[in-house]
DNA sequence: GCCCCTCTTGACGCAACCTTGAACTGGCGG
DNA sequence: CCGCCAGTTCAAGGTTGCGTCAAGAGGGGC
């Protein structure tokens, strides 16, 4: 052999990315940055019950009464995901839907009371991503929001986190110290990945083992040494870590 | 067999449908080719409905009875939305969905005569694009179609995508390399041709098994010695290679 | 039929990786 | 001061994944 193999880019894909993330606890938390919701609905009650019910689930949620209300929240607010009910006082949520799909690009999910065929085919037609006819579930709808933001996710918001002189690009799975890339394991990649991926909080050693390892061996030792290689290589100072912390007897966290 | 899998011309430009191409009179076509529709149903009726409001609607229909034969189905029809029915005589639709997700990234649309929410959430979160309960209006259903569809489009390809020294022209399927043209075998071309056409993402072992050969007969190995003889022919150094990346444990790259 | 090109398959070697054991550090209480 | 504990570091296996070589099978063109 010439040449040694070609040195293989480091970072492996998540044992399964699917599963793993039906199983958090907070869908709609990613790097610590939630997704955004906009409900638009003329009843304060609705408005009520589903922002419970996304924010419940970790999802950031704004809301508007009228049309008009809701194209100005969208500029504000900037959402990742638009649930609109179809009635709204000062203008045909249809007209809402044509205009903003001129230029919004992420997915609008239209809840209505009317089930007619010609009302579900004319909102998709002008340009929604979904038709729920109330009453629905709440799990339906998370369920149906989860799947249009799946199917946009390549735009969905910048999964980058920086912190210090460390960037860490959850979409292109890349790490960068002081602009340099980093060469991590998988296993290196998946432990900070994690600990992202909780937004500062702390994880268990349980818990960080289960999202690394998949629930079935818990070797603490093991766990240690990754977090040492990993320290050297994402820390300016593996002796004094600056993001990746140990809490004693706890696990750790990311900051 | 040197040519495993029929495999579409490439130079067709898959769905970048513009918006005003809607207004076709037959929505099912764009640019002379029809759209492929997939369905999957058990019962022989419920196949001749769909087939004749998808086809008078200029979609290419092919159907499949069993989850088996879906699959079968799928790797030689290649189609750009899969309807499927969750009962199937041989396997549940959700295994289908499941193993379906794993390499098809196209929408998959189920159909199901039930309606609890639990069902519902379980097919999409397993992987299914939309939902619609039995009995749906043939409308709604094409419309559900048609919104799938649309959101799978966006991506614009380039006809050619030059990276440093290597310049591949997907539209002429040429590849040069310091000028010089490249001799790229059927299949290698494939390989480098699904790589740039995802656009510098990550292409899993499977997906991009499947957009070379096809069946799901996925053999690892050979995936790995065609990618060796590939990087011989489009890489300055084979063996330090700057366009075809390894992602260990996933699958490769183009960057 | 024959040759050539291509793809598949097996064997092999290497490099990277994870694990594991052992030594080391620092804090704390006895 | 000593032992203990939690955490860290280092080094040495063993395993795995990946790339390469080479042989061989299969198909198409001539």
């Amino acid at each position: 052999m010439a040449h040694p193999a070609p040195r293989r880019e480091t970072g492996r894909g998540r044992f399964s990315a699917s599963r793993d993330l039906e199983q958090e606890h907070l869908e709609g938390c990613w790097g610590g940055t939630a997704i955004r919701v906009l409900v638009v609905d003329h009843e304060p009650a609705i408005c009520r019950l589903l922002r419970g019910a996304l924010a419940a689930r970790g999802y950031l949620v704004s809301e508007a009464n009228s049309g008009l209300e809701a194209l100005d929240r969208i500029n504000q607010f900037r959402p990742d995901v638009v649930l609109l009910e179809l009635a709204l006082p000062d203008m045909p949520g249809l007209d809402v839907v044509q205009v903003l799909r001129e230029w919004f690009t992420r997915p609008i999910l239209v809840l209505s009371a009317r089930s007619e065929e010609d009302d579900i085919v004319a909102a998709l037609d002008a340009g929604a991503d979904d038709y729920l006819v109330k009453p629905f579930g709440l799990s339906e709808l998370t369920a149906r929001v989860r799947a249009a933001l799946r199917r946009c996710q390549p735009e969905i918001e910048e999964p980058v986190v920086i912190s210090g002189e460390l960037r860490v690009d959850l979409a292109c799975r890349r790490v960068l110290l002081s602009g340099r890339p980093v060469a991590l394991t998988p296993i290196e990649y998946e432990i900070l990945r994690a600990l992202v991926h909780a937004g500062g909080k702390v994880l268990s050693h349980k818990q960080l083992m289960a999202e690394v390892w998949g629930h079935q061996r818990f070797d603490l030792h093991t766990l240690r040494v990754n977090v040492s290689n990993l320290r050297k290589k994402v820390e300016l100072d593996p002796a004094h870590p600056q993001h990746v912390l140990t809490q004693a007897g706890l696990g750790y966290r990311f900051v």
